[in-house]
RNA sequence: GCCUCGGUAGCUCAGUUGGUUAGAGCAGUUGACUCUUAAUCAAUUGGUCGAAGGUUCGAAUCCUUCCCGGGGCACCA
């Protein structure tokens, strides 16, 4: 039945790995005996010519020339060439594990090998090993894509990175990279003495911001909680604990939209330091940053879009107030009325009315300043009605202690002076659970258990939370999250390709919406309007059961409706089947289909009048 | 959620105005070859054209709906 190229190839290799069972070699054995890395002999082959090495990794070529061949193997480091002369090359032995020259034919691209031999330098000039003994440690049985070309399909590389990163070596550093980066990250801090700790990622309640959050269930505990949407209320907790520098890596979950720089799933280093305000932060992140330019990536000029971010010179520092003062002409302190704040805002173009004098400014800070902060600004001084957890100024309390970091015209990051009067956050927070509890569905539950822990005395403290996806765009000069992000989120889906070669005959998936009725409630959901279709054409699909119970048939069986949830099929149990079990396959089948033709077809087609309605023949499966 | 572009062999891509049996390169298979490196040469296998429906004598191509992805907008730090 193998009639798919792809299918071929890997029941081809399936075939190769039992041919070498069969020599007593085992094609997936649970060692290397590897001595060195690619590079390690390519940098330093005055050293090691003539010794005797072993390396590990893929093997990436395999060119034939007669009793000789050239191949390629590819580890962590780089790129290694083995030169085979047959003459040279240890006979098949099970004891080492070791392939002979005339089983060179089971290997194939892309499985994993082990290649001893000595460093040689071939006739070309090419630093090599002279193959005495190739072992195979993993055989692959799907085959790799096209080196040349790569993946050029943008879905497949998201899908499936490890193929991108194999046959690529720019995008295999970058994720490396950015792995770097968040060490130094941890290095930078704990060198001035923070300590991490873990914070919750699943919350009872969602703390800070209106973000949408990501529900879940605890079984354990038969309550609902969210993942989180912020961490900074467990650090603040870590202060009263009595530890004066605390930070978490944490993962952060927002349900919402997807785009080029936002991504549902995320990390912030998220800092909290005692005993200081937000201008210890200022300094803190400015040499944070630099710190990571110089030590992971070796220099201080990255180009994002078209601008080059240098992060070699003192940042700016601008009030909030006088950047938009710069950029726009208005002096949003000068202003008085709320009135007076919305007319300059339509001078400039900008229609939305704001509801607040400090709202009007930040929206034309938004609008007509935020993209062009290019080199990295930190904008300070926030209206307080945008910021209900921070300081307000001590002269001048309409404005807080906070500051955000811009750098391409992208935010990076947000910090503030927090506030720790637990009466004030109390009342503020009152106010806004009000506000928000007017405006429909943007309902917040309070942190009590948080404002306890301020009552104990959480000292002055400050905290900052540059996200780790953008600090890796700036630093890897990526315009799109996703190539910062190994794994981003998909939606799950299975080639028709896998189907057949997994033996799944419905390729269902795993289900966004899974939906099992009984005959007699879906009717009435549909009755009533809860239920409806999804899609104009609809399938109806029965499944039926065969059993044999002492002897006797017995029929059972569902149907699947396509069409009705948007990705995946509504099931129905207890559909009234009239058939006699006992009939032959054809008739019973035929017999079913009436039956449903009678009932389920009749009711769906009178209550959905505007859908298309085909009947599959049933399926039948037999058990037992 | 809206707009827009895309999905053809395992991979990378052609496929004209709707017209014979959908093509190529790589990979695979078979063979030749003692310094190759995108090795070369010869032969050869391989397709639910994202899915379903429709229009038509005839659909990869036109229409409808759906699925998946990219880009943009909106929402949102």
């Amino acid at each position: 039945m193998a009639t798919n190229p792809l299918i071929e190839i890997r029941n081809g290799r399936v075939g190769k790995a039992t041919s070498l069972r069969a020599l007593k070699l085992n094609p997936y054995p649970s060692k290397s005996a590897r001595t060195h890395y690619a590079k390690a002999i390519l940098d330093d082959f005055a050293a090691q010519e003539g010794k005797t090495v072993t390396v590990a990794g893929r093997l990436m070529s395999w060119r034939k020339q007669g009793a000789l061949a050239f191949g390629h193997v590819q580890d962590q480091t780089g790129r290694i060439q083995l030169f085979m002369r047959r003459n040279l090359v240890q006979p098949t032995n099970p004891e080492t594990g070791g392939l002979g020259y005339a089983e060179f034919n089971l290997l194939d691209m892309g499985d994993i090998v082990e290649a001893t031999g000595k460093v040689i330098k071939t006739e070309r000039g090419e630093i090599s090993i002279l193959l005495d003994t190739m072992r195979l440690l993993t055989k692959a049985i799907r085959p790799l894509p096209d080196q040349w070309s790569g993946l050029k399909d943008r879905e497949q590389v998201l899908r499936k990175r490890y193929l991108d990163t194999t046959l690529e070596r720019p995008p295999f550093e970058r994720f490396a990279a950015i792995s770097k980066m968040i060490s130094a990250i941890r290095g930078f801090l704990i060198g001035r003495g923070f300590l991490e700790f873990n914070t919750p990622a699943i919350q009872p309640q969602y703390g800070g911001g209106t973000a949408k959050p990501f529900k879940t269930h605890v079984n354990a505990l038969g309550c609902e909680m969210y993942l989180a949407i912020s961490h900074e209320l467990y650090l603040k907790r870590l202060i009263v604990a009595g530890y004066d520098k605390v930070f978490t890596i944490g993962r952060y979950f927002r349900n919402e939209g997807v785009d080029r720089s936002h991504h549902p799933e995320f990390s912030m280093v998220e800092t909290m330091a005692a005993y200081e305000n937000y201008e210890y932060n200022m300094n803190l992140i400015e040499d944070m940053f630099r710190h990571i330019a110089t030590t992971v990536f070796g220099k201080t000029e990255f180009k994002v879009g078209t601008h080059t971010v240098d992060f070699s010179k003192p940042w700016l520092r601008i009030s909030m107030a006088d950047v938009v003062l710069e950029k726009t002409g208005v002096d949003f302190r000068t202003l008085s009325s709320v009135q007076e704040a919305n007319d300059k805002l339509t001078a400039l173009g900008i229609h939305e009315l704001q509801p607040s004098i400090g709202e009007a400014m930040v929206k034309a800070f938004e609008e007509k300043v935020e993209k062009e902060l290019i080199q990295p600004t930190l904008v300070f001084g926030h209206p307080i009605e945008i910021s209900p957890l921070a300081k307000p100024m001590a002269h001048d309390p309409r404005y807080v202690e906070r500051f955000e970091i811009f750098i391409a015209g992208m935010e990076c990051g947000d910090n503030w002076s927090e506030q720790n009067d637990p009466v004030t956050l109390l009342e503020t927070w009152r106010k806004s659970y009000k506000a928000e509890e007017r405006d429909a569905g943007k309902f917040h539950t309070l942190d009590f258990d948080f404002i306890e822990a301020l009552e104990f005395g959480m000292p002055p403290t400050t905290g900052i939370g540059p996200g780790i996806e953008r600090m890796a765009m700036i630093f890897t000069e990526q315009e799109n999250i996703d190539d910062v992000i190994f794994f981003p989120l998909m939606k799950p889906a299975l080639s028709h390709m896998n189907a057949s070669i997994y033996g799944i005959h419905e390729p269902s998936l795993a289900p966004v919406e899974d939906l099992a009725l009984s005959s007699d409630e879906f009717e009435s959901l549909c009755r009533d309007g809860a239920l409806k279709p999804h899609d104009k054409n609809l399938t109806v699909k029965p499944h039926l059961r065969l059993w044999t119970v002492a002897g006797q048939p017995r029929l059972s069986g569902h149907v699947e409706i396509e069409g009705f949830l948007a990705n995946s099929v509504l099931r129905l149990a207890g559909c009234k089947i009239n058939a006699n079990a006992a009939l032959p396959e054809e008739e019973l089948k035929k017999a079913v289909a009436a039956s449903l033709e009678l009932s389920l077809v009749v009711f769906l087609k009178k209550t959905f009048p505007a859908c298309h309605l085909t009947l599959s023949p049933p399926t039948l499966m037999k058990n037992g």
